[in-house]
This record gives structure tokens, sequence and C-alpha cells, in this order.
DNA sequence: CCACAAATAAGTGTTTTTACCTATAGAATA
DNA sequence: TATTCTATAGGTAAAAACACTTATTTGTGG
């Protein structure tokens, strides 16, 4: 058995996973045991190589970060999990943490960030970068306005949000769902309302971010 | 003077950059010559430094890729140029063609097909991902159908729609914009007009696609 | 100087979106 | 059973967006 810090590179792109495999090696008490180039085989190469740490991006096929991060800490509680993704969206955020990921790093960081990071997640402390940082700081400060009526989105509403991201009218989305304009009308309302949004092209770009569908 | 194919790495994350050179050095005859954070950065390090390959990333701060290949083409039209990229939208594709890009490959391309594009390209070739070629031989053999009326948005109607693809209403671009809220409806009556589309938040999509935003 | 394109603005009228409210049927649940 | 949640739909109105047209100013290229 290795004294190394033994790490699993999870990303969709090979050059990114072979970035973050050489700023790994580079580094002495590490040692990448493993890739994976979706959530699945995240999932699967967790299970089978226990590694020390996992890196973790968010949009992968397949199954996406958030989802291999669940099942991962759901089987395995002790995994170490570092999110290491392009977007600093409050949305993302914050469910990757909840999920169990102890640090969430931004593609734009730097080698040694990186690898700072990596031993703060080993030894199970917690890195975040800067930015992150802020967002979570103004989150656990904010005196709780309301109790954390995180209101989720119905499946309905999800189906609505889809088709609003696809840049189709009321009208059109209606005629798509077999409903009437007035209830697509209802059900745009109440998802600007759930997500604090102003109009449907926010929702659109909403949507976008949570990877609900593609460009 | 080296006998090294000398290549200038262009990518604004760190870690990508970390990736592709090390799968250029990994390869006897290439050499990283320099690293670009953006398409300024880019512009002039291509000056100074005269590669024989730049790898272009297309989305990038300050000066998007596609800025940055008509400026260093402008400036030295035999430089060779390989753009790598996430999107293979047909609408980013075509433009960094034109401009002058000799190849274009996406991120998820394996680490042996990179190699193979440099020396493509190096040797003045081309070199495109296989899906890439498929948007391009089908455009190629399509009839003409129209006299190429590729109406191009304006200076002003960019600007205006990099606002409309954050959300925002006439009203709040018109406040930024330092214009009248009419004016705005113009200009997006215009845009909407020149690209086909039938709404704002399809422009806004339009925007995403084309990378003239980040999400 | 003329022609043309771009940015600006406004008139007029229609369509879409958004805000609130009420209400009912069905499913799930306490 | 009673309650709550969800999906459905309609009423009313206001705000925003969209279509189409005209017009002024400014700058640029012949």
């Amino acid at each position: 058995m290795s004294e190394n810090i033994q790490i699993l590179i999870t990303d969709d792109h090979a050059i990114v996973r072979k970035g973050l495999r050489t700023l790994v090696e580079s580094e002495p008490g590490m040692e990448v045991v493993g890739e994976a180039a979706d959530g699945v085989e995240a999932v699967f190469k967790a299970r089978s190589l226990n590694p020390d740490v996992i890196l973790m991006d968010m949009m992968m096929p397949r199954m996406d970060g958030l989802e291999a991060i669940n099942e991962i800490i759901r089987e395995n509680p002790e995994a170490r999990i570092l999110v290491i993704t392009s977007f600093a969206e409050d949305d993302k955020i914050f469910p990757a943490i909840k999920a169990g990921a102890l640090g969430y790093l931004l593609k734009d960081s730097t080698p040694e960030q990186l690898i700072q990071a990596i031993y703060a997640v080993y030894n199970g402390e917690s890195s975040l970068h800067p930015s992150i940082a802020l967002k979570v700081i103004r989150e656990l400060n904010r005196p709780s306005e309301l109790p954390p009526t995180e209101e989720p989105l119905t499946t309905r509403e999800v189906e609505v949000l889809k088709l609003v991201a696809r840049g189709l009218t009321n009208q059109e989305i209606a005629e798509i769902l077999v409903i009437s304009e007035r209830t697509v009308g209802n059900h745009i309302g109440n998802i600007l309302n759930k997500l604090h949004l102003a109009n449907r092209t926010q929702a659109a770009l909403y949507a976008l971010r949570e990877g609900l569908v593609d460009l």
C-alpha cells in the first residue's frame, strides 16, 4: 500500500483530466489511481478504487456531478470529494456542498490552489474557492430570513421550464403539453416566484446553468 | 533555434493549459514556447513569440477566440491556428474557419488526436474534428441556397444582445446603454430579424451558443 | 458632395408576458 | 376523514415585448 494520497480524477474532457493528472503527479505525495469520464464511471471507480480524494467535475454526460456525489457519499459517507468546475452559481454550489463535497474549486484556479485544496480535503478540511467562500459565508450569515423554504419545482414546472429554455412561447408550450395557455402562464408565474427570477429569459438561463437543458 | 515545433497555448483555464502543455511536451518533436490566458495576451504573444502553431480556445475573457484569430491572421497571414473548444455549433465553427483557423478540435478529443492535429496544422494542412468535418462537408455541398445574405449584427446590436442574454428587460438595457427604451426595442427587433429568431429568449440562447456571454 | 450604413428616436397597434386571485379535481398524507 | 399539494383553468389588468414604419443625425467611402 502506497503512502501517497490516492486520487481519482473525474472529468469528461481528456485534456482536462490530463492537466489535472500532471498537476497532481508533479506533487511528490500524490498519486492518480484512476480517471473517470462521466458520473457513472466515477461512482464505479470510487467504489472499486476507494481513493483518498475524488476530483469531480459537475458537468458530465450520463450522470452529472451532483448525482455522482450523492451516490458516492451514499455508498461511502467517508468519501472526500473536491469539486472542480467552471461555474460559480449559487444554485450549483450549495447542492454540491450539501451533497457532501468538501471542497469547491473553479477551473481558473492556479495549480498551487489545486494542490492546497487537495491536501485540505484529504485532511477532512474544507476548501473553497475565494469567490465561493464569500457566497457561503454570506449564505451562513443570512439571518435565516425565512425558514429555509427552499421551494423545489414540481415535475410539471420543470417540464414547462425546459420548454421555456428552448425559447418557446406560452402558446407553443401549451400545445406541446396539451394544456391551456393559461395554465402555462400560471406555471411560469410559479417558477419565477420560486426561483426569485424576473422574467422568462432569466428562467431559461437558470435552466441552462442547472443543466436542465443543453444549448 | 530549436528544431521543435513551437507551440503557443491559449486558454483561460490554467488547468486546461497545463493539460495541453503536458500532452504537447510528451511528444518529442514539440515544444511549448508560451501560454496566454485571454485573447489580448494571445495576440501579443503570437506577435512576440512567432510560434509555429497556436492552440486557441474560443471562449475567453477580454477578447474571445474569434476576435483573436482575426487579429492574429491580420498581423501574420501565415499563422497556423488550431482551435480547441468545447462547442460544436455551426455558427461558431464557420466564422473561425473563415477567419483563418486551420484546424478545429473539440475538447473531448483524445491526446492522440490532438498530436495528430498539431502535426497537420504545422504542415499547413487542415485538421477537423470528425463531427465538425461532417458539418463542413455538408456546408460545402449546400447548393448555395441563397446568396449568402448573412446579415451581420452591428456593434451596437451585439451590445444589446449581450444584455438580453443576461435576462435584462428593455428598460434596464436602455438605462445601461443610456439610450431610450424605444431604441432598445428597435435594436432587438433588428436582431430578431437578422437572426431569424422569434423572441428574446431565443436571442439569449443564440448569444450563449455563440459564446457572446457566459452562463 | 453624394450615397450609404449605423445609431438614435418615435408613432401605432398587436401580442405576449407577468401579477394576483379564485377555484376544482385528484393524489398523497397526516 | 381532513388536510395539503399538484395540476388544471379562468378573471382581470398592467407591463413588456414585438411588428412595422418613418425620420434625424453622424460618419465613412466614393
